[in-house]
DNA sequence: GTATTGCATGGCT
DNA sequence: TAGCCATGCAATA
């Protein structure tokens, strides 16, 4: 207790003189903002001042509304209290409930809460603080954090984990919340004409201590708060279901207690409990909010949404049994010790009452509970599978209020962060499949990480998902057709796929496009714009690492190389479809026109001409076909025009980016890798899929390289030599032989009639790697394919597992020369290493050398 | 033959 | 791995 030698209010709005002072009401954290403050026994109530500690400057947090919002005159505080200002006191202030606090309970800014504890705002003649404050302080940690209600982390609001936001499953992650979200909470309260709640009971009672009153209140969970717009509201459900108090009373058995899932956590919206507080306005919570500090709690009941659940098919069939989770049963319907359960009366919004058969079933020594005729409410209520349902309680009087919620009018995307797959019908309410689970599906954000983000994740998760879809979509005809062939993920049986991974099953078909999908997808990856990846190097590999930010979906587009030899890329106009020559590192967006042609302006406009001509734009169109089709391999008619017209010397300077001169590159040569920059020459991109292709450039002269070419020589000499003298012991059979149907067709290496190869020798049709894999095909236009290959063991030709790679030794044919060629084709890259290290190890270079050779294989310009 | 009931099964968490 | 629960299905009305 200061004192002073002044004898005025500390308060400049107050001109009472006294010699009686006594120090500033004393704050649970001790510290000292009033310490040295004077103020009278006179609460100012039109005044601010009070709030404002003018000896030591501190003010109050600026969260918090002026004390005016608080406390006004009776008719004021009506008036001024309107949504918004409830939205601030909601936000910051004293929240008279439990759930609504809770919203804004984190643990981890105790000095925060301290300085804004609801009961200590100064409410004359009401709560004692000081007392209240030392309760608060008493509090165990739980009781702490239970009571520790707003807090602001920079600027913004932390939820704690014991909180439900709106998609209910909020609390199970902390997600920051910007803070204007505070400001669409409401409550919405019924006005209990014939009875008393047990709360107003109690807090009323003028008996009651302070303290009592307090607990009444902090042990009151059937308090709502919704919020505003955004469809959904808080819930009394809390997350420890502590707070099954029914009528008033707790569970005494328990149950309940668990955690319910968070698909079962209401979402009820606004409108549905406006509708079933219609008759009630907005100002009933006013004035709520008001008779809570004036102990008048009186004519006030509330609606807690107890649960809700999604119509599974059953539930919505014609048996009319709905099955109630069990957690929710048990702890929110009445305890039924037989399996013929009771009836139940239920009031739908419409306030129409529905007497329903709660029972339960034996179910592998559990339970199973249902509600049995429910089929005319949910006719009446239009509800079908893939609906919600949502169980409310009417405090105090315990009744139950039944509502429904169309799946198109979900506002979230999970229950239990399910996410909206583009492309599904949401509005076909018999089909759940319009729900995914982010984690399931795409993102990795979803409860089923054992997190959860708060509905505006949720929602930025969906707007991020829906752009991933929409840029997949506009970029790539392969995802664009599969989002049009595969509009919904089918299920296996049933309409409903709710939210459990049974429900979302895929089938299998659709899986194999979801990979294709993902492949494409890789292929439309781009670096980030703006943004510097680091990079680091595995096995000599260089790799592009974004610590700040993922690669992005890009606009596919062809690496080239223009006539001045400096890489390039064509993008096709979204618009005009023509063609345009864009730098090599430029970022394109997934919507790419003209317009946005900034490096030439001349072409910035669709009605110019394309640069490209018809015939160079023929060889476009194919790698880029090529690129965006499922199938792997192009025609042999594709192989054999694409051959014709360009010949092994286009091949050879398709094959290795940067070596061509004015021809685009085939996208197949662009990287494969994600993180990589396109036209990057690691092992990563340069190895085709499954392993198959060279790894080597055909110009490579690496140790590696230069003995397998020599090794190849020496062995091509041997069996050549072999091979006469076979076809001398038994020409007539040589001779059958050759005329075998089964002789390959693309595979006559020495006739060489083949356009684009004539007069090639072996040296040079294995250095242009014109044989295709083993179906015996020509060569793709795949440069890649057209490399060496270093996938190659000819000592072990004939032992190698059928697994090895692509099936080709099942069709591997008579004649040396073929087989060595079928195989230096498809020989996988998993037997590179005893490949090499073999030959390696003949030509006197030891297994660590060859070790170094292959980490480096990527970069293999490095010494061995 | 149809509807209802009660239980069992199996996917999923 | 236990428990939940969607659904199938046989028994029954």
């Amino acid at each position: 207790m200061s004192s002073s030698t002044t004898k005025v209010c500390f308060n400049s709005n107050c001109k009472e003189a006294s010699d009686k002072w006594r120090r500033g009401w004393r704050r649970r954290t001790g510290d000292s903002a009033y310490e040295d403050g004077k103020f009278c026994e006179t609460f100012h109530l039109n005044s601010s001042g009070w709030r404002c500690c003018e000896s030591c400057g501190k003010t109050p947090n600026p969260a918090w509304p002026p004390p005016s919002h608080f406390l006004p005159s009776q008719p004021e505080r009506m008036k001024d209290l309107s949504v918004k200002t409830w939205s601030a006191i909601a936000g910051s202030g004293p929240v008279p409930w439990r759930q609504a606090p809770s919203l804004f309970s984190r643990p981890d800014t105790q000095s925060n809460v301290q300085s804004r504890m609801p009961f200590e705002i100064d409410v004359s003649g009401g709560i004692d603080r000081h007392h209240i404050c030392e309760r608060l302080s008493n509090a165990s940690p739980e009781m702490k954090q239970e009571r520790s209600y707003e807090r602001f982390v920079n600027g913004k609001l932390r939820l704690g984990p014991s909180e439900t936001l709106q998609n209910g499953n909020a609390g199970l992650d902390m997600k920051e919340q910007p803070y204007p979200f505070v400001n669409d909470f409401k409550p919405v309260f019924l006005k209990n004409d014939s009875s008393t709640s047990n709360l107003s009971a109690r807090a009323s009672s003028s008996k009651m201590t302070d303290d009592a009153q307090l607990s009444a209140i902090i042990s009151q969970p059937s308090v709502v708060s919704t919020p505003v717009g955004r469809q959904v509201s808080h819930i009394a459900v809390d997350s420890s279901g502590e707070s099954q108090i029914r009528n008033g009373k707790g569970r005494g058995d328990g149950r309940g207690r668990n955690q319910l899932l968070p698909r079962y956590r209401p979402q009820i919206t606004n409108e549905e409990l406006q509708q079933i507080s219609s008759e009630y306005p907005i100002a009933v919570a006013v004035f709520m909010i008001i008779s809570f500090f004036l102990n008048d709690l009186k004519k006030i009941s509330f609606i807690t949404p107890l649960f809700e659940k999604m119509l599974s098919a059953s539930d919505a069939g014609r048996i009319g049994r709905l099955v109630l989770p069990k957690k929710c049963a048990e702890a929110y319907f009445p305890p039924i010790s037989q399996p013929e359960g009771l009836p139940l009366k239920v009031q739908d919004v419409k306030g129409k009452e529905w007497v329903f058969q709660f029972r339960f079933w034996p179910n592998n020594n559990s339970r199973m509970y249902v509600l049995e005729g429910i089929t005319p409410c949910i006719q009446s209520m239009q509800l079908q599978a893939g609906d919600v349902v949502t169980f409310s309680r009417l405090e105090p009087e315990g009744k139950l209020v039944m509502g429904g919620r169309k799946a198109s009018a979900i506002p979230s995307l999970d229950q239990g962060d399910e996410v909206t797959v583009i492309g599904t019908d949401a509005s076909n309410p018999g089909d759940g499949s319009a729900r995914h689970k982010s984690g399931d599906v795409i993102s990795g954000n979803g409860q089923r990480k054992g997190k959860s983000s708060n509905n505006l994740m949720s929602q930025n998760a969906r707007v991020d998902q829906e752009n991933t879809y929409s840029e997949i979509d506009k970029s790539g005809s392969l995802a664009e057709k599969i989002l049009e062939d595969k509009p919904v993920i089918h299920t296996k049986k049933s309409s409903n796929l709710s939210v459990k991974n049974k429900r979302l099953r895929i089938d299998n078909e659709d899986v194999i496009e979801l990979k294709l999908t993902w492949r494409e997808a890789q292929g439309l990856m781009r670096p980030p714009a703006k943004i510097v990846p680091s990079f680091f190097v595995v096995e000599g590999c260089e790799f592009e690492e974004f610590e700040e930010a993922a690669p992005v979906i890009g606009r596919p587009t062809i690496f080239g190389i223009d006539h001045f030899g400096e890489k390039i890329q064509w993008v096709q106009c979204e618009d005009c479809f023509k063609w345009r020559k864009v730098p090599a590192d430029a970022l394109l967006p997934s919507r790419w026109i003209c317009s946005e042609n900034v490096w030439d302006l001349d072409r910035s406009l669709c009605s110019a001409d394309e640069e490209l001509t018809k015939e160079q734009l023929e060889h476009l169109l194919p790698a880029m076909n090529k690129d965006a089709s499922r199938k792997e391999d192009i025609t042999d008619q594709d192989a054999d025009l694409f051959v014709a017209l360009e010949g092994l010397d286009a091949l050879a300077n398709l094959a290795i980016q940067g070596e061509g001169e004015g021809l685009p590159i085939s996208s197949e040569s662009r990287t494969k890798h994600p993180r990589h920059k396109p036209g990057c020459t690691c092992i990563v991109c340069l190895q085709p899929p499954s392993g198959k292709g060279s790894k080597h450039s055909q110009s490579c002269d690496c140790v590696v390289c230069s003995s397998l070419k020599r090794r190849f020589r020496t062995l091509m000499e041997r069996r050549e030599k072999k091979q006469l003298e076979k076809e001398a012991d038994s020409s007539s059979q040589s001779l059958q032989w050759q005329q075998s149907p089964e002789k390959p067709q693309a595979v006559d290496t020495h006739a060489g009639t083949d356009a684009g190869i004539s007069g090639l020798n072996q040296e040079e049709v294995v250095k242009w790697g014109y044989l295709d894999e083993a179906n015996g095909r020509k060569s793709s236009t795949s440069p890649l394919k057209g490399q060496i290959d270093l996938n190659i063991q000819p000592d072990r030709e004939e032992e190698l597992s059928p697994s090895s790679d692509s099936g080709a030794m099942k069709h591997l044919l008579p004649g040396s020369a073929d087989r060595f060629f079928r195989q230096q084709r498809s020989f996988g890259s998993d037997v590179i290493g005893d490949l090499v290290g073999k030959q390696m190890q003949q030509d006197g270079i030891g297994g660590a050398n060859f070790i170094s050779c292959m980490a480096l294989d990527g970069s293999h310009q490095k010494t061995v």
